[in-house]
DNA sequence: GGGTGCATGTAATGGGTTACATGATTCT
DNA sequence: AGAATCATGTAACCCATTACATGCACCC
C-alpha cells in the first residue's frame, strides 16, 4: 500500500509497471501481488491520493496511470515518519534447524548448503545493484538510499554466508558422529505417555 | 502448526505453555499466537499427531497435556526434510529508508538510531542464550542446534550494527547537506499531471 | 481493590496469495 | 503453433492477529 505509493513518488505507473517495479526494486525488501496493487490503487484513488489517467490502445486492454498527489506525498511522509517496528519473526530455515535432532545430520547440511548458494548469489546481485543501477542515477535524489538498502543486503548475505561456514563445520562433526555410532535421528529418548 | 510438533519433542505440555514456550525459546525464529495455537493443538490432536491428557485442578481450568505421538514425530521428521523456501521479504525500516528522499534525514537517522539500540540489545541477549541456557543443557542432544541458531542471531545483528554504523555516517552526511541548503525533503521534481 | 498471571477457547477482522477470467500481441 | 508478455481485475481462500469471554488465585 504505502509501497505503491513510494514508487510513485518515482514516476507515474500503470498498475501492470508497479507490479513490475516491486519485483525488481524493492523486490528483497517488501512484496506485493497483483491481487493487492489493483484493490489498493483503487483505494489510493478514492482516498485522492493518487490521481489517474487513461491511456488508450486499440485491441489491448486501457493502460490506467496513476500518479502521485500532493496528499499522497503528504500521506506518504507521515507513514515514514512513523518509527517501523520490528517484525514478526519468521524463519523456517532456522526453525528446521533449531529441531535438528529430529533428523539425520546430511539432511541438515543440503539445507544449509542450499541456503548458502542462494545468499552467495543474492550477495552478487546487491553488489551488481549498487554498482549499476544506482551509478546510473547518480544525480538521483533517491540514490544514496538505494544504496544504502543494497548495502544491507550485502552485508547481510556476507553475515549469512559466515555463518553457514561455521555451522557447515559443526554439523559435518556431528554427522561424523552419527556414522560411527549408526545413529538415524532423534530417537534417543522415549517419551512417556506416547500412545 | 509445525513449531508446536517440534516443541513437544521436548517435553509435553499445555497449550498455554507452549505460547510461553515460543515466546522464551523460537520467539525470534518464529511466533505463534494464542488464537493459533489452540485451534492447531486441536487439530493436531485430530489428525492423531499428539495425545492429549486432562490435569483436572481445583478452582482453575483444566489443563490439557499434550503428547507428541508416533506418527507425529514421522510427521514433524518429514517436514523438516523439506529444504526450507525462502521467506516473503518484509522489512518497513529498509521500506522506509528506501523512500528517504522524501523525509528530512534526521528522521532516518532517528529511526536507524533506534534500529540500533534495539539489535544491540537483541545481541546481547543472543550472546546470553548461547552461554546460558545451552551450556546448562549441554547434554540435550538438541543442544548444539540450539547454539547453531543462537550464533545465527549473534552474526546477523553484529551485521546489522556495523551497516547501522556506516549508514549513520552517510545519513549525518546527507543532514548536514540539507541544513546547509535549507531543504526541507523530496520536494526537488514537481510530477506533471499531479492535480 | 486492582493488576497480573494462569488457563482455555471463539469470533471478528485483516492482510495477503493464488487462481480464475479475458484477450490481443509478440517472441521462439 | 504455442508460449510468454502485456494488462486489468475479481473471488476464493489461507494464515494470523487481536479482541473478546470467563474466572480463579496471588501479590501489592
Amino acid at each position: 500500500m504505502q509501497a505503491l505509493l513510494g514508487l510513485l513518488t518515482i514516476e507515474p505507473m500503470s498498475g501492470y509497471d508497479l507490479g513490475q517495479m516491486v519485483r525488481a526494486s524493492i523486490g528483497h525488501i517488501w512484496s506485493e501481488s497483483y491481487g493487492q496493487i489493483y484493490p489498493s490503487l483503487k483505494q489510493l484513488a478514492a482516498d485522492g491520493l493518487v490521481s489517474r489517467k487513461t491511456e488508450k490502445h486499440k485491441g489491448r486492454p486501457d493502460r490506467h496511470i496513476y500518479s502521485i498527489t500532493k496528499k499522497g506525498r503528504e500521506q506518504l511522509a507521515k507513514w515514514l515518519e512513523v518509527p517501523p517496528q520490528a517484525e514478526v519473526p519468521r524463519n523456517e530455515m532456522l526453525l528446521k534447524l533449531f529441531f535438528g535432532a529430529q533428523v539425520p545430520a546430511a539432511i541438515l547440511i543440503r539445507n544449509v548448503e542450499r541456503m548458502a548458494e542462494e545468499h552467495r548469489a543474492l550477495l552478487e546481485k546487491f553488489k551488481r545493484v549498487e554498482r549499476d543501477e544506482i551509478d546510473q542515477h547518480a544525480e538521483y535524489p533517491d540514490a544514496p538510499f538505494w544504496k544504502m538498502a543494497a548495502r544491507y543486503g550485502q552485508i547481510e548475505m556476507e553475515a549469512h554466508l559466515r555463518w553457514a561456514e561455521e555451522t557447515l563445520d559443526e554439523l559435518r562433526k556431528l554427522a561424523g558422529k552419527q556414522k560411527r555410532s549408526g545413529q538415524s535421528s532423534g530417537q534417543g529418548r522415549k517419551e512417556k505417555g506416547e500412545e
